[in-house]
DNA sequence: ACTTGACCCTCACGTGAGGTGAGGCCGGAG
DNA sequence: CTCCGGCCTCACCTCACGTGAGGGTCAAGT
């Protein structure tokens, strides 16, 4: 009834390769707990419920000896899941927190503002801590690019960057309803939307003329990444946008 | 103007240890645009902001290879963050289901039922093998067919992806059609299907031979996520996908 | 001018968690 | 009795660095 199982059977039922089986015998983490007159390895039920814990745990990321050390003490199989539920809560948490950031570069990124390294900053995480930061501010304060950056967006606050936010929502939702209300994008009420969705730009991040206006404007429906951001929020909605902001582009006075 | 760090003020203001920038100079992955007299590493801006990406990229668990890749084609910043972003999103789909089945264990045992090898085989993950193993290949496996991958896809415009969409979903089709007939995954129709699936994900996508195709077609039926989509199209059209490639796999003359 | 100490360089070997053979025993089927 | 697949150990390979050893470099202090 105890079915003993060679290395290769384990192999195959846990997805275990055979060499794992042997370095964790090596190390000592799990010794079969027999073998066969030749030598083979012989594992049990219980050394395969042994190998499941040793197995959830690698998967969180532990290193062997630490699993080893976790398994030394005399704690029950409810103990250990408890402990990977918290170990995966944590690796969760910190795992959102990466996907914020990136969205936040990312969304700086796409309205318009260059490539600092302080928006990468946040995509180095841990270790990149705030003295870091100063640190790197003051050695390389000498970098045009660096300074160029800084200049614009270091002295935005959290609240002004939520002032940012709110402020271009309006201005897309100014283009929803206009849309939604079947205006052409040729209307007073949409252009006026694309004029907000210039000025903006222009007082948060960089001069933005009409003709350049244009060129985003193109952007946002041959580039996929724009377009989806727009597009979700409702369909057709970078084409009108473009079309719009093209229409008030047409009735400035030419230069 | 453009400051040049040595290695130790790249260290100290990024986080990444010195030997580690040694490594990256050796392999090639991040070589310092100048040297001082005396041999010192000097690294610019431009260095700096590649380096970024880099511990972005490894943060996540790709291979140095891989990321040297990603890196290669001229893909643009955004482009690097997008992909990142996705793969922190796999990555938190993977550990909710993990919290999941460490959550429905522990209920199970708390509420009396002792410790079963199918308790265990939901943390072991779900046909652990199959799942883990093929998924990272799959992913950036060897990260010749994740980095072609990537260099390809990082082309494509709009209308491409367009064209990939309608041409993938044509292949899905015939898939539907077959089953629906009550034709045999071995059918020459479901078998010319798996071959258009295959030619469809090597001409856009990457590499792929019929041993491969295999891999993928298991994971179909092994990945939660993967078989969703297709069990939303239609039921059993999985695992009716799978044998389908299988048998096509099979059919094709040995090497 | 000289020393000090922090920094940098290049070897070069160590480590963790296995992968990948080589060469050789075992065990059951034909 | 032979064959094939599975098992054994031994032993070196890999990846992403860590950790010295031995020695040059640079700015400051004496």
């Amino acid at each position: 009834m105890d079915a003993e199982l060679t290395v290769g059977q384990v192999a195959q039922a846990t997805g275990v390769t055979v060499r794992t089986l042997h370095h964790y015998d090596e190390i000592g983490l799990l010794e079969p707990s027999a073998r066969s007159r030749a030598g083979y390895r012989l594992y049990t039920g219980a050394d395969l419920e042994r190998l499941a814990v040793v197995v959830a745990y690698r998967r969180l990321g532990m290193p062997l000896p630490a699993i080893a050390g976790a398994l030394a003490d005399e704690s029950t199989l409810i103990d250990h899941l408890q402990r990977q539920r918290d170990c995966v809560a944590t690796q969760l948490d910190t795992l959102t927190d990466l996907a914020h950031a990136i969205d936040t570069t990312l969304e700086r990124l796409m309205t318009g503002t260059p490539a600092t390294p302080d928006d990468l900053a946040e995509i180095f995480g841990e270790g990149y801590s705030e003295e870091h930061q100063a640190e790197a501010r003051e050695r390389w304060g000498e970098s045009a690019a660096y300074a160029q950056s800084a200049a614009r967006t270091s002295r935005y606050t959290k609240t002004d960057w939520e002032k940012i936010k709110t402020e271009g929502d309006a201005a897309t939702q100014a283009f929803v309803r206009a849309m939604d209300s079947g205006l052409p994008p040729s209307s007073a009420e949409a252009m006026a939307a694309a004029e907000a969705h210039r000025r903006h730009i222009e007082t948060w991040f960089y001069d933005l003329d009409h003709d350049v206006h244009r060129g985003l404007a193109d952007m946002y429906v041959a580039d996929p990444r724009f377009t989806t951001t727009y597009e979700d929020i409702a369909p057709g909605l970078a084409a009108y946008l473009r079309e719009a902001i093209h229409a008030n582009a047409d009735r400035q006075p030419a230069r």
